[in-house]
DNA sequence: TAGATTGTTAATCGATTAACAATC
DNA sequence: TAGATTGTTAATCGATTAACAATC
């Protein structure tokens, strides 16, 4: 069905995902492409447009059927897997986003946490033990995880990436400011930079205030 | 003279300072459109058509030189400001982000962190003690921060923002699932969505894997 | 049936890439 | 001067928006 969406397109699925849960546990039953691009600051064309790049889900003269679609989307998007996924740096960044994060619900597991610092190393995160990163591939080789999340020094990424490519991950939720996609084309690489996008409000904030503030419409 | 820069074009100024950064650290003296853009991953002439967003700053016959470029990127970008800024939400998430991050070389300095939890209140991060969100009004309003780093629930998010606009903050970070820029059009908001970040890792490996293992080349 | 709303094709817009004269 | 490389204009590409026939 899906011939090489484009990525624009697929960034914007987990966006649909959360307004479509929010409607249905609102109870709305049925949603047009109208109605719902009101409601996400979107043109009623775009939403039809990524909808059907998926497939045809809604009825003409109807709309939308809100339940329909979100598992639908969550089927796209392949929610339900829960494929494997391990932490490399178990420092603060790491040990947050892993606690935070609801891995069930985006089709992740996490089944394993490695850090380098030994004073790290046998402490818990939610269920798993961290364990000294060199244990990496005596964990991964037998059973390697589809992909492993980064967060660790930009120095320290090089190699570590390298290990894991080499041990078949090919999926990377990247916070180091490391270039997975330059060195390796091959995989799939969703970067989080943290600097980069507090820099870019920064530049924001400041053409905004160049502005001689607004009048209110 | 740079007249409503397009946001493509202000998302890749980060990356630019970060390979021109490394560069100097490398003693690099200059760099070429085509040279840096090998680098990149990028084509020379969108380098320079990014570039030329904000001013000529190469010279013919030779290139760019690299430190003089790197500040100029950082001069574009107001690093070198240090607004003010509050964190409100001192959660896992919230005490990591404000603990990775280096606000002074991003243009913003981390001045008061608010929490509703009295069991965070008065425990400190850095130098800044977590204060009863309830003291988020006497606290702004003589010296509003240019911006808020929101690491609140979805849920708590609309009330805050709307105190935080009431007090003249134009700026969020926001790491909470709620539309602000649906909301408040005049302010400026970067958004982290953690979830939605993962969510696309999972569709892209997905997509991936169904591809039969594509030969190198 | 009439009204509503889709799916889809065509038109527009904006961003990227190519080309090249200017010039260091 | 000759070679290199910019700044900038023109061409291309891709994504968004508009339009509308199909149809529930």
């Amino acid at each position: 069905m899906s011939k090489n969406v484009s990525l624009p397109v697929v960034r914007r699925l987990p966006r649909y995902y959360r307004f479509l849960r929010e409607l249905m546990e609102n109870g709305v039953i049925r949603i047009s492409s109208g109605d719902l691009s009101r409601r996400m600051g979107l043109t009623a064309s775009q939403i039809r447009q990524d909808l059907n790049c998926f497939g045809g889900f809604g009825q003409q003269g109807y709309g939308y059927n809100v339940r329909a679609l979100y598992e639908e989307i969550g089927r796209i998007m392949g929610l339900g897997k829960h494929r494997e996924a391990i932490l490399v740096g178990a420092g603060n960044l790491g040990r947050a986003v892993s606690r935070h994060m609801d891995f069930a619900s985006r089709g992740f597991a996490l089944t394993g946490v490695f850090d380098v610092n030994p004073e790290l190393v046998g402490r818990q995160i939610g269920e798993v033990v961290i364990q000294d990163i060199r244990q990496l591939e005596a964990f991964c080789a037998p059973n390697p995880p589809a992909v492993a999340i980064l967060c660790i020094p930009k120095e320290a990424a090089p190699a570590i990436v390298k290990r894991l490519v080499a041990l078949g991950v090919r999926g990377f939720w990247n916070f180091s400011h490391y270039d997975i996609a330059l060195h390796y084309p091959e995989v799939v690489a969703e970067n989080v930079h943290l600097g980069d996008s507090l820099s870019t409000l920064c530049y924001r904030i400041n053409e905004l205030e160049k502005q001689p503030a607004q009048p209110e419409e």
